[in-house]
DNA sequence: TTGATTGCAAACAATTTGCAATACT
DNA sequence: AGTATTGCAAATTGTTTGCAATCAA
């Protein structure tokens, strides 16, 4: 059965590409930066392991998928600002995020995820141009 | 020219469906509402449309995407807190979402989408469960 | 009448599954 | 040795496109 916790080269030439990319990826930029010497279902089952771990976010954008490695970002009062038009992803380090999180949590008995926290809008470039 | 500015009865039966449900939809939802009467691609074309115009707002969540029709929650305090263990949306009213909306316009100046901001995280019942 | 809309069939892209070969422990 | 992992080819799912027929203005 499936569980992920060989030690295969493969699982960690792709650990290894996806901390150095340190930004959102594909599964075809993985595929593409191993030269297609890791074939795609494998990189499919790894990433959808590391997902269930915690260790990678999904990020859906219209008909792109992208994934990003989160221990890098791995602090309370870290999130996400995400454009909807360019589809940018903006790291953000402030506690007006633990503020939400500790509010929403006690009046209205729902729990962020910590660190992980995705709020979608328009970055500044694209509210100026009005269209990107 | 595709505009969707002509009055079809198709447009005005996913219209119907559409504000009758009151809740996340899928295409197919539609689709077998009506009985198949009216074809997937149509339904395809005149959900995206309404997406264009913001009455409609999509929402992808893993494997599935769904729909959900937003002119009910059209003021400014009203926000989406979504479960990622059981898919459900909560809608919120509460000025916390104001006051971090202009936090984040004034001081990472990024615009969040007034009226339809959705935060992901984990629901009180499945918080206790564990699992859902 | 004219151009927009519809809907079928076919194309398409992204992801998943079956299964035999291979690698890890 | 025994089970997990890999990766190809094929299947599947969700969505989009081409195009002729139909409909709204």
């Amino acid at each position: 059965m499936q569980r992920n916790n060989y030690n295969t080269k493969q699982k960690s030439m792709i650990l290894d590409i996806i901390k150095e990319l340190d930004r959102e990826f594909t599964i075809n930029d993985i595929y593409e930066r191993l030269n297609k010497e890791i074939g795609l279902t494998t990189i499919y089952r790894l990433i959808d392991s590391l997902i269930s771990t915690g260790e990678v976010k999904k990020i859906v954008n219209g008909r792109k998928t992208t994934y990003q490695y989160l221990s890098s970002c791995d602090h309370d009062n870290h999130f996400f600002l995400k454009c909807n038009k360019c589809g940018t992803t903006i790291h953000v380090d402030c506690d007006c995020i633990t503020e939400l999180y500790d509010h929403i949590n006690s009046k209205h008995k729902f729990r962020l995820d910590k660190g992980n926290i995705m709020i979608n809008g328009t970055c500044s470039k694209c509210s100026r141009k009005g269209e990107c």
